[in-house]
DNA sequence: TGATCTTGATACGGTAGCGTATCACAGCGA
DNA sequence: TCGCTGTGATACGCTACCGTATCAAGATCA
C-alpha cells in the first residue's frame, strides 16, 4: 500500500506541525521541503486530511509504545525510571517531540480525531507511570494522583519555557523533579 | 483614538483565538461575528497584524494586573491566597480565558512578540506567587521552586483535560492542590 | 524494441483570505 | 434645502492553497 514511502511525507509533515502548527503542515509547502512539487503527494494519499490521520495514527501508536517501553521495568527500580522519564521529558525538551506533542493538544482542541488520540496516548501514560508510583508503593489512588502531578510537570514546564531557558530552568527543574519522585 | 471602540474587534478577536486559535482569527470571520463587513475593520485598524497587536498588548495588560490584584494580601493568609488561587484556575477551568491562554502560548511558538507578551506575563505571575510562598515562611529559593510547581501544575492540567473531565478529574485536582499548598 | 507502469511536473479551476478603492447613505450644520 | 462628514457595504485585484487532470520521462518486462 502506501506503507513504505507515505512516511516520507509523513515524516515531512511532523517537521512543519513542530515548526507551524497544524494549519502550518500544508500540501505544498510539506512538498517543496521534500524537494518535491505536490503532484506526487495526492498519488500517496487522498488529500491533506488523509495525511493529517496518518500523523495522528503514527504518532498515537510511536507514543504508547514508547511509553510502555520506558516504564518496563526491566531490572531498575521504579524510582529510577521515573527520574530517568523526568530526566528524558525536561533536558532535552523542546525537541521536535515536545513541539509536536503541544502541536497535537492545540490541535485536539478543535479536532474530534486528534482529541481522541490526545485521549489514548494520556490514558496510556497515566496508567503505566501511575503503575511505576504504586510500584514504589504508593497505594493506589495516590499513586494515581502522583502520576498526574508527574504529567502536569512535564508539560506545564514545556508550556512556561518554550525555548530552553538559561539556566534558571535546571535548577527549578531539578528541585521540582526532587519533589515528585523524592518520595521522603 | 481607536481606544472605545477598537475594543468590540479586539473581543470579538479574543472570541475567535479561543475557539480555533491565532489562525483562526481571520478578519472577515470576526467582522461576520460582529454582525458587520470588514469595511469597517480597516478604519480601525492598519491590518489584521495590528488586531493581534492590540489584542496581545490587552491580555498581557489584562493578565498582570489580575495576578497582582489576586495575589493581593489584604487580611487573608498567604496559604489561602493560594488555595483560591489554584481553585480559580482549575475549577473554572477551560473557559475562555484558559483556551486563549494556550492559544497565545501556541501563537507565542512561532510569533516573537507573542512570545514577549507570555513572557511578561509568566515573570509577574511567578514574581507574585513566588512572594506569596515566601510569606508561608519558605526559603527564597525553595518558594521560587515551587511557584514554578505551582504554574507547571495549572497549564498542565489544562493541557492533561482539554474538557473537563467528568468528576475523576475533581478528585486529581483536589488531591494535587493539597500536596501543592499544604505544606504539612 | 515496443508496451505498460510508475512517478513526478505542469497546468487548471475553484475558494478563502488580505488589503484597497469606491460608493451609498444617514446625520448634521449652514 | 444643500453640501459635508463619517461609517459601513460593495467591488476589485492579488496571493496562497486545495484538488484534478494531463503530460513527460524513466523503468520494467515481453
Amino acid at each position: 500500500m502506501t506503507e513504505g514511502k507515505g512516511d516520507v511525507w509523513v515524516a515531512a509533515g511532523f517537521a512543519e506541525l513542530a515548526r507551524s502548527g497544524v494549519e502550518g503542515v500544508r500540501v505544498e509547502v510539506v512538498a517543496k521541503n521534500l524537494g518535491v512539487t505536490k503532484g506526487g503527494f495526492y498519488r500517496r494519499f487522498r488529500d491533506r486530511a488523509a495525511l493529517l490521520e496518518a500523523m495522528l495514527q503514527n504518532w498515537r501508536d510511536g507514543r504508547v509504545a514508547a511509553i510502555e517501553k520506558q516504564t518496563a521495568l526491566d531490572g531498575a527500580s521504579a524510582r529510577e525510571r521515573l527520574k530517568a522519564l523526568i530526566r528524558l521529558y525536561s533536558e532535552r525538551m523542546n525537541t521536535d517531540a515536545m513541539a509536536i506533542e503541544l502541536a497535537i493538544r492545540q490541535w485536539a482542541r478543535i479536532d474530534e480525531s486528534a482529541a481522541a488520540a490526545v485521549a489514548s496516548v494520556d490514558d496510556a501514560r497515566l496508567k503505566n507511570v501511575g503503575q511505576l508510583y504504586r510500584a514504589t508503593g504508593l497505594a493506589p489512588e495516590e499513586a494515581d494522583a502522583q502520576a498526574f502531578l508527574f504529567y502536569c510537570f512535564i508539560f506545564g514546564q514545556s508550556l512556561l519555557f518554550p525555548q530552553r531557558g538559561p539556566r534558571k530552568r535546571a535548577q527549578l527543574v531539578a528541585k521540582s523533579a526532587d519533589k515528585l519522585v523524592e518520595e521522603g
